[in-house]
DNA sequence: GCTGAATTGCACTGGCCAGTGCAATATAAC
DNA sequence: GTTATATTGCACTGGCCAGTGCAATTCAGC
């Protein structure tokens, strides 16, 4: 809608159009056209750019993907060893909910939604998203673990199957909250299945 | 393919088909003509069982969830108090390896594909899978674990969250191994997964 | 200011497909 | 057999859209 003329960020704008058009349309009906009329740019542009839809497609769930990692990885960051009165549970709840926080995100729900859709025709996406972002993302939060386990906070033998286990105790249930991503998923529900999550991993994992 | 002529079953032929066809395409892709070649039908008997696509892909998903049920219903049917020299571990482990076996079956994968590709244009979809299908199980498997622990076998307060983490632990890792359902899972992380699983919900509420 | 590259607008091709119309045929039930 | 209904084959409409071609315009950098 802007009408800046150049070429200096039309391919921001194009990228930013199109996964909203993406997300509210799906793939496949999404028209390029459409693309183009909201990015306030001729649709020849967009051929320039990017050679084709599919490949616009791709940028397009690569850029998010990016920016995925990055939140998802801030919210890791904070788990840290529990400093004086703080206890592990409290660290873990912030950062479970952190995590959830980033799942139950709508431009993450509207992201998984197109991978599923475009799953069998598009098989090298998913591997995009996984190295990308859930793996280091995983890997990150087994790292802490693993300190944990070492500091004598956590018992587990492998800090990979707990991280596994973590988001899983987490995702799963706001996946069913959210109606596979279709809706948002209320606040008191997110903290919800956070304590839930939180208090069965320590159960399971806790060091008491 | 078949060439049976008459009225009888073309309407089970149709679903078939069109479970196949929507499952290897995706709903928007799938054509009808394709449909009914498939099913060794004209195009026009689709339509006077059917009305339109749409419909014809709501009857095809919900075939798919009654069938999903029965199968599911079984697993947790398995879940009985351990017997003699069965411990819960082993109980728990044959039920989870029989969902996971279910939740893997490559129908039921193909389903959740395409509930998730068109859930922004059928969300009504969501709710016949919902309540055909994944409530009743969750409320079974609660209904199993209440009973384990009023038998003293596991220590639990709510039920219904013990069954949401009970498959929790197990879909959410089989969702990433599976690549979102793209590819079968080999046998030996189906039971990798599932005595993990079983492991750590057991650590979290067994009674030992 | 000038120049080359990017951008724009518009029209167009080719292809795909949902759904319909119609006339002919087959089927089930009586 | 007869009849009402289901089915078939085929052609057709109307609509949507990816991608292209082209001429005119606009921009960035010098």
């Amino acid at each position: 809608m802007t009408v800046t003329r150049g070429r200096i960020d039309k391919r921001q704008a194009i990228l930013g159009a199109a996964f909203t058009v993406f997300a509210r349309d799906g793939y496949r009906p999404a028209s390029v056209d459409a693309v183009a009329a909201a990015a306030g740019v001729a649709k020849h542009t967009i051929y320039n750019h990017f050679g084709d839809k599919e490949s616009l497609f791709r940028a397009t769930v690569a850029a998010l993907t990016a920016e995925s990692l990055t939140r998802n990885l801030a919210a890791v960051d904070l788990l840290r060893l529990p400093t004086g009165a703080e206890d592990l549970a409290a660290v873990l709840s912030k950062v479970g909910l952190r995590l959830a926080e980033c799942y139950c995100d709508e431009r993450s729900q509207a992201c998984r939604r197109l991978l599923q859709a475009e799953i069998q025709n598009l098989p090298d996406l998913q591997d995009i998203v996984r190295e990308g972002a859930t793996d280091k993302v995983n890997e990150a939060l087994a790292d802490r673990f693993a300190r944990l386990a070492l500091a004598g906070q956590l018992r587990l033998t492998d800090p990979a199957v707990a991280a596994e286990q973590f988001g899983a105790l987490l995702t799963a249930p706001l996946e069913t909250r959210s109606r596979l991503g279709s809706r948002p998923v209320p606040a008191a529900e997110l903290t919800e299945v956070t304590q839930n999550a939180v208090q069965t991993f320590l159960r399971a994992f806790g060091n008491d």
